[in-house]
RNA sequence: GGGUCGGUGGGUGAGCGGCUAAUACCACCGGACUGUAAAUCCGGCGCCUUUACGGCUACGUAGGUUCGAAUCCUACCCGGCCCA
């Protein structure tokens, strides 16, 4: 094993805070088993969970073994950190279900073709617990007063907002699953952002106090927006990893609109390009932070929708948005000569059966057909204010409608505002 | 369980019988400027339509009072605080 997982991390700016650093790094530098959970709030992960999984990502190259935990029963209580109000409790079945849609996009990112990593469901172990006995052996380690002091709790009291039963008890299940993570495959390391340091010290505490034994945790910092807000998360909604909800090239755009103040972070945090790429990349000012931009896209996209997918995004974004090869004069994507091409099939597509076009739609129907407007009268606006264009004419008339000649073979580009792109192809 | 205060648009939070689709700020959307960045400036921001001093829906839920209610009353649900 080469260098400590320790220096890696901490060279790519994932280490925010650990447990016991000397002690950790010595483990470190044999193999060991760590975890991560994933809560199953949706039938999706996020671009924000790309943190943890770029953590988990590196420990196995590393050489370390990866256990990664979808919550389905964790998922049945809802975690309180780092929000001020309760979740809505999801039903059994929605947990059920996005358990194991979650599943398989987990599967992707570490390597379980060789059975060495693994991706488990805590509600297969959580499940089972008699309240009696948990309340018995585990609940007896953990002191109220210590969690009541801990932010997550603390701030919830100071706010003035509800803080339930069921929510107290999150904690005491995420450190049952180190637990017995720990008794059934030795697993000595949980890892997760920074706002899961406590719940992570309530398992290493645990274990102490029930094996007697040593295990780690180690969180990363959490990655927002020049805001502040959370990375991963438009007005839209989430940026999905599921290409369904996000395709690859809205995926893609999401990352080179990322303000300029956090891509350095981002760049070392979710990347897997070296260090010395991402130092250089780091360097570069004005204008050139567009390349490092450019290298952070491609390469996260290529991480979590392929490589052919990210050269794909790449090409039809600096297609549609460098400046001398912007599609002029024509509608038609047809007119778009080799590589450029392949905007076509790239850019998010919206089907419009052949009937409808020869009878005429409105401008108005295909901005919210397509989604680029959210309603009628939304959309109407953006054409009054002069933000839609029907391929590059900028659509002056709301009531105007686009009939079959208009629409290209391969389709007729929509754009709203500078940067919103949706092409409009014939259907049946 | 008792007392008391409160539940308003994506968020914070005004309004407290008609002038309120509802102040303000944030977020968001469009335009200008740029580097598909930031900052700044301008416009917009419930839904629908024949775009109109138009219609519809909305201020926890359900009823009621009134010519008229987010604003008053009743019940219920949810939450804060104090007491138990």
């Amino acid at each position: 094993m080469p260098a400590n997982a320790l220096d890696v991390l901490d060279a790519r700016g994932l280490i925010s805070a650990t447990s016991d650093a000397d002690a950790l790094r010595r483990a470190l530098d044999r193999p060991l088993t760590f975890y991560v959970g994933f809560d199953p709030t949706a039938s999706s992960l996020t671009a924000g969970h790309l943190v943890t999984l770029m953590m988990a990502h590196h420990l196995e190259q590393a050489g370390h073994r990866p256990i990664l935990i979808a919550g389905g029963g964790t998922g049945m209580i809802g975690d309180p950190s780092d929000r001020l109000d309760t979740r809505a409790l999801l039903t059994e079945a929605d947990v059920a279900a996005n358990v194991a849609a979650i599943r398989t996009q987990l599967e992707r990112f570490v390597d379980i073709s060789d059975g060495d990593a693994l991706v488990l469901n805590n509600a297969d172990w959580l499940r089972e617990l008699g309240y009696l006995e948990f309340l018995r052996d585990i609940g007896r380690h953990f002191s109220v007063n210590e969690m009541l002091a801990t932010d997550t709790y603390r701030k919830r009291l100071e706010a003035g907002e509800n803080l339930n039963f069921i929510e107290l008890n999150y904690r005491l299940l995420q450190a049952y699953d180190f637990l017995h993570l720990y008794r059934e495959y030795d697993c000595t390391l949980q890892i997760a952002g920074s706002d899961q340091w406590s719940n992570i010290l309530a398992g290493v505490d645990l274990i102490r106090r029930v094996e007697s034994a040593q295990a780690f945790g180690l969180v990363a910092p959490l990655l927002t927006t020049a805001e502040g807000a959370k990375m991963g998360k438009t007005a839209a909604g989430a940026v999905w990893l599921d290409p369904n909800r996000t395709p690859p090239f809205d995926f893609y755009q999401y990352w080179i609109n990322l303000a300029d103040a956090v891509v350095p972070q981002a760049l070392g945090m979710l990347t897997t390009l070296p260090t010395s790429e991402v130092a250089a990349l780091r360097d570069l000012r004005g204008a050139d932070i567009r390349r490092a931009k450019q290298a952070l896209a491609h390469n996260v996209t290529a991480t979590v929708h392929g490589r052919e997918a990210a050269d794909a995004a790449q090409e039809s974004a600096r297609a549609l948005f460098r400046g001398e090869t912007r599609l002029s004069g024509s509608a038609s994507l047809g007119k778009l000569e080799g590589s450029l091409r392949v905007t076509a099939t790239t850019v998010p597509t919206t089907t419009v059966s052949e009937a409808e076009l020869e009878a005429g739609i409105s401008i108005v129907d295909l901005l919210v057909r397509t989604g680029l407007a959210p309603s009628r009268g939304a959309a109407r606006r953006l054409i009054a204010q002069g933000g839609a264009y029907v391929g590059e004419a900028r659509a002056e008339d709301a009531e105007a409608t686009v009939d079959r000649s208009q629409v290209p073979d391969d389709g007729l580009l929509l754009r709203a505002g500078r940067k919103r792109y949706h092409r409009v192809s014939v259907g049946p």
